[in-house]
Formats: C-alpha cells, structure tokens, sequence
DNA sequence: TAATACATTATATTTATTCTAAACTGTTGA
DNA sequence: TCAACAGTTTAGAATAAATATAATGTATTA
C-alpha cells in the first residue's frame, strides 16, 4: 500500500513511530476524500467503526497533538466544551453555528485577506483565524 | 452610590435580581478603569481580594451566562482548557500570545473590515471575530 | 535476535463546568 | 408593613474532557 509510505513519512516527521493504531488514525484522518472536522470522540468512534483496532482515546490524544504540533493537523478556536479540529491545513476561515453545533468552511476566496496593521515587540503571527458566528435568519423573530 | 442603580438595570435587563453577591460581580466587571480579560477562576479571585463578600463559583457561572446571553460580555473563542470573557463588547479582535497565554485587544481600526461573501441560506451573521496567534519571533530559531 | 527505547492500554487523576437541593432573600400584594 | 412566594445562594456532588500513570507490549538498533 502506497498510502502507508506516506503515513509512516508523516508519522516519523512528527518524532512519532509508526505503529498499527497511529497508522490506522492516519488513515481516518489522511485518507478521506474532502477534509473534515472532528472531535477526539468522534474520531474514536470512526476508528471502532472501521476497523478491527482497538485504539485507546491516550493513543488518540497523542497522536493528534503531535500532528497539530507539526502542522498536519489545526485546531479550530471555539468555546466549546470539547476541541474541535480540522483535517484541512489550508488558509481558511469558519462559520460555526451555535444552535447546531455545526462548524462549516469559509474559503479564503470568500474572505478578503485578514490585515492587522497592530504589532507586538518581539513577537510574530503564526495564524490568523476568523470565526464567523452564524444563528438562523427568522425575520420575524426579535 | 449611583453606580449601584446601572448595575441593578444591567441585572434586571439580564432577567436577574439584584443581590448583594450580584451587585459585586458588577462592580469588578464594570467599575474598572480599563476592560480586561478574564476566565471564572480570576473573577473569583479578584471578587474574594476585594470584598468581604462570599461569592459561590455557581453565581459566578450563572451571572456571568446571563451578561453574555444579553451582550454585556463577550465570549472570547480560543481553544483553551478553560473559557476566557471580555468585558470589552465592542466590535475587536484579538493576539493570543501561546507561550504566555495572554489576551491583547486588537482594536477595529487595526484591521480591515472582515468582509465574508459566503452565506449560508437561513443564517445570518451574529458576530465576526479575528483570533491571531502569535510567538517569539526569535530570528536564530527556526 | 537480544537489548533498549518508545508505545499502548486500562485506569486513575485532574480540572472546568454544571447540577442539586436545602437554606435564604428580594419582591409583591394585601 | 409583612406574609407568602418566587427566585437566589451555596456547598458539595456529578459530569465529562483531557492528562497522567505504570504495567505490558512492540518497533528499532546494533
């Protein structure tokens, strides 16, 4: 399998070694075919769904904090009371609707370049992220 | 005192009654000199160096959930363990300095409007915010 | 292939937040 | 004014996400 090759690069890259669990999130998580968002537990629960794994939620934690450390994967900024993350690495934005919990894409194309005119000494961006915070559009609701 | 009739309008507009516990959570939040950020644990803190007043973390919780339903404070988005507020509800933005977990307003006029062409039918924008994260900019690291 | 260093796991722990239910207090109307 | 009621406070319990632990297992290396 091609695709191994590739987790195994993006595995040891991330200082981690490539074993039968962290392979097999790679694969929930690498080889979908659009990019998604997710919660650790909703992770878990594709992995016991797909595969005859077992892979405890430690295993799950670690492996995506380092993938978060070296990019492959992104954390969403949000209140909420889990963490949500993102599969989709490229520059973009989010509506996150609060009635239905439900994270949705902004395509950079659709937001105008985020520019902040304001600098701190000795420190630099590394990510600029807008959260657009959507509610339902009744018109006849106050 | 004439503070004390802004804060039992603020409580009452917020559905709450005003009490004693209340009126101090009001006088920390809205007497200061300058807005700042918060997370409950500080509130609480703050709230016991100042009063002689017992306030429960449960009241806390409760008064600070009305304020924000009613606009008085802001939620502010970041993934962290716990949930940080704004007494700022002005329309800005924020750095979010991880290696010091610190809060720095960005105030509108530093940033471009953020101009979202995308809709989602049935939804409306409720709020927009820039979260830009920031680190040492530390030229001989890498 | 044996020794070593790193991984996995179930479980315990930690901690923010929410819930609960008993005691208390602001409010209202007579 | 004051009793009755509805809403409030509180300590402590409950919940749940995230992290730590330590015994067992596995990939790596020389």
């Amino acid at each position: 399998m091609a695709y191994a090759e590739q987790y195994i690069d993006k595995l040891r890259k991330s200082g981690l070694r490539p074993t039968k669990q962290r392979i097999k999130i790679c694969e929930v998580l690498f080889d979908a075919e659009q990019t998604f968002h997710f919660t650790i537990k909703e992770l878990v629960k594709i992995i016991e769904n797909q595969a005859n794994i077992k892979v405890s939620l430690a295993t799950v934690y670690n492996t995506v904090h380092a993938f978060i450390k070296k990019g492959y994967l992104k954390e969403i900024p949000l209140n909420a009371s889990q963490s949500y993350y993102d599969t989709n690495v490229t520059h973009h934005h989010h509506f996150f609707d609060e009635e239905e919990n439900r994270l949705i894409d902004i395509h950079q194309d659709d937001v105008d370049e985020v520019n902040i005119k304001r600098t701190i000494p000795g420190k630099k961006i590394r990510s600029v992220e807008v959260i657009a915070k959507i509610v339902s559009d009744n018109q006849y609701q106050k």
